[in-house]
DNA sequence: TCATTTAGATTACGTTTGTAATCTAAACTG
DNA sequence: CAGTTTAGATTACAAACGTAATCTAAATGA
């Protein structure tokens, strides 16, 4: 109705923000604005007191996307101190589990997205804050002997396999296939 | 205008399909009738005599992808007789290609269509074709000692990856190391 | 040949989309 | 406290969507 304390609207901002984030991993850019509003709880007709456009959204979600995952692997990064290779291994089989194909909304946003970016032209910001999170992922992988990048195409293709082949028992396999893969590896 | 001969309305409906199979993959689930008509030559009114919806358009479409895939996939085994490794490789090699990475829509479906697939539910025809075509394809790039699965992993995680990076040189460093460690794997 | 069928064009429908103007009442500001 | 600002609700709009009825003229078949 009326009015709403500036701070109450800068929750309402970024609730719409964290929203957004998690919208657009389990539904794509396609989603509508009416929707996205709508699951923030709020009508979608305020949606331009806050955002200049769709895009404009979008790219603030990708952006948060991409800084809860570089936290998530820093984090990870932390739990296993000194210990590299095992907070890798931890990395590799949540990434790899059946919750994290099952959830998306929440998950990687590297593969979440990346039909969403091979698509667009790439002028936005989401498509810079995507390339460069794709780089600090590989980073992340990275070992004293090898880049991470290959690791990290296994570890994308078998999600994104994983979830387009959802319902059958093929998806599990893939999953078990490359985590093995993986952990094998040197 | 008027009617149009049989042998004409099938070529024509040919010619959609065919169509729509390239705007598929291009464009993703999303692309109108109205677009896919024009692209075929004829207007969006017309496509209701040939079919039931626009569902069954992507059904037929999406076999015809696959179709397609699979042939291309015992040409190139025919190519090379008696010599399997080099079979492999020469598919390895067209798929990480910079080519196949910049034209979609008469590339992989797999990698082409799989973030469509993951979001619809998976109740129709694209959706099992897809999910047996990527059994296939993971077959075909089996080897003696070791299953397809974490090759056409890494094949399609590459590919998908440098599509999405394309206006960066990470694309190209993604595709050069994905063949490196494909071609030097056992 | 002539009546019937039908592929594609034209037009129209109801819905949904992104965007925006208007309204309203509460939060600010002096 | 009075006046102004403004976040969000309401409403509106043009465009695009999937679907469908209608029209038209050529192909078919008797």
């Amino acid at each position: 109705m009326g009015r709403v304390s500036q701070a109450q609207a800068q929750e309402n901002r970024r609730r719409i923000v964290q929203t957004a984030s998690r919208l657009l991993r389990e539904q794509g850019t396609h989603v509508s604005v009416a929707d996205l509003m709508k699951a923030a709880g709020l009508t979608h007709g305020g949606f331009y007191k806050q955002f200049a456009s769709k895009q404009a959204l979008i790219d603030e979600a990708t952006t948060h996307a991409f800084a809860e995952l570089a936290q998530h692997h820093t984090a990870t990064l932390e739990q296993h101190p000194a210990q590299p290779d095992a907070a890798q291994q931890a990395l590799i089989d949540a990434y790899l589990s059946a919750e994290h194909r099952d959830n998306a909304s929440d998950g990687c946003p590297v593969a979440a997205l990346a039909g969403d970016m091979a698509r667009e032209p790439g002028n936005h910001q989401a498509h810079r804050v995507y390339t460069q999170g794709v780089r600090a992922f590989a980073d992340a992988l990275a070992t004293p002997g090898q880049d991470g990048i290959t690791r990290l195409c296994t570890m994308l293709g078998a999600l994104v396999l994983a979830r387009a082949t959802k319902d059958s028992p093929l998806s599990e396999e893939i999953l078990t296939v490359a985590r093995t893969a993986l952990t094998a590896a040197p």
